[in-house]
DNA sequence: GTAGGATGGTTCGAAATTGAACCGCTCGCG
DNA sequence: CGCGAGCGGTTCAATTTCGAACCATCCTAC
């Protein structure tokens, strides 16, 4: 508490404590909702995930690129991960006419077919597990936590352009 | 608000926003945590955190399996992952007398002073952007619901033994 | 004791992710 | 126009992770 030297080098016991359990249960969470997935609807987190990302998006469809930023992750994934949801017919790939550099990703009907039957499936489990046990301060104490956190990560990434 | 069957099976705006907001907030970090722990000292964060949980350990040392626990990964990746950091030198292993199995994962003098130079950087990284930016009444809520999430992860973790 | 089941680890193959290298296209500026 | 910078995507090798299969050891009950 009082220990200066150590204090700005460590964590104190108790917001270690706070940080481990953070990566610890961040960590269980995403494998429970990869096997759920997996088990129940066949398809990866990150299947599922770009999958959401379409069916949010303005006529169902988004640029590679688009979705790399959404969910992520390299664009080398998104290529990889929509060769593969193509493969099983949920996804279609075809090129834009403004631009013939992009790749336009979209949701087929099977692919809204089957977010249908997922969606429902993980999201009863996130409730079941993290939402539904928030009360309402702990509800808005994690929106403010999340803005902020958010916001953070986004000065810590521009690197030179500080002010 | 009142579309009790939609309720039932999506999520409202709101949180859903706020879910998908944590999976971003969760990845980026992970990142920054990953590439910086890379760059600064040649590990990776999973190698990190077996240094660290060794290091936390009584005796430094701590089985394969009980690491594998404490980072939530699989058995295989533990076994591969201290291969690794045997080669560097940050690690030993040897066979446990009491149990012939149990192979036991030691610090070595040469890991306990990486984690000392890598420990206070990725700290500091972790108050800077995330721990450091919470106020009272966020702190106190955030301990509080990381403890219901992993009662109710481990809750769910018992399929059977209902009651 | 000893058979059978549980426990601790390793090995293996499959899948996913990353970053670097690369190619083609677009756009702005002279 | 046309050149060069930068963007959008893909490919590739390297790394990591997982789960299943497997072996060895331990332990309990008979």
């Amino acid at each position: 508490m009082s220990a200066g030297d150590f204090e700005s080098r460590w964590l104190s016991p108790e917001v270690n404590a706070v940080w481990t359990q953070f990566l610890t249960v961040t960590h269980r969470l995403e494998q429970r909702i990869e096997r759920r997935l997996q088990e129940h609807h066949g398809i990866s987190h990150t299947q599922y995930e770009i999958m959401v990302r379409l069916a949010d998006a303005d006529g169902d469809h988004l640029r590679m690129s688009e979705l790399a930023e959404r969910i992520v992750t390299a664009k080398s994934a998104v290529t990889y991960q929509a060769k593969r949801l193509a493969d099983m017919g949920l996804v279609e790939t075809h090129k834009c006419d403004h631009d013939n550099r992009a790749t336009w990703v979209t949701l087929t009907a099977a692919g809204r077919g089957r977010l249908e039957e997922a969606g429902p499936c993980i999201l009863s489990l996130v409730r079941e597990v993290f939402l539904d046990s928030l009360d309402c301060d702990q509800a808005t104490a994690l929106t403010k936590i999340l803005g902020t956190l958010s916001a953070n990560l986004d000065d810590a990434e521009r690197p030179v352009k500080t002010q």
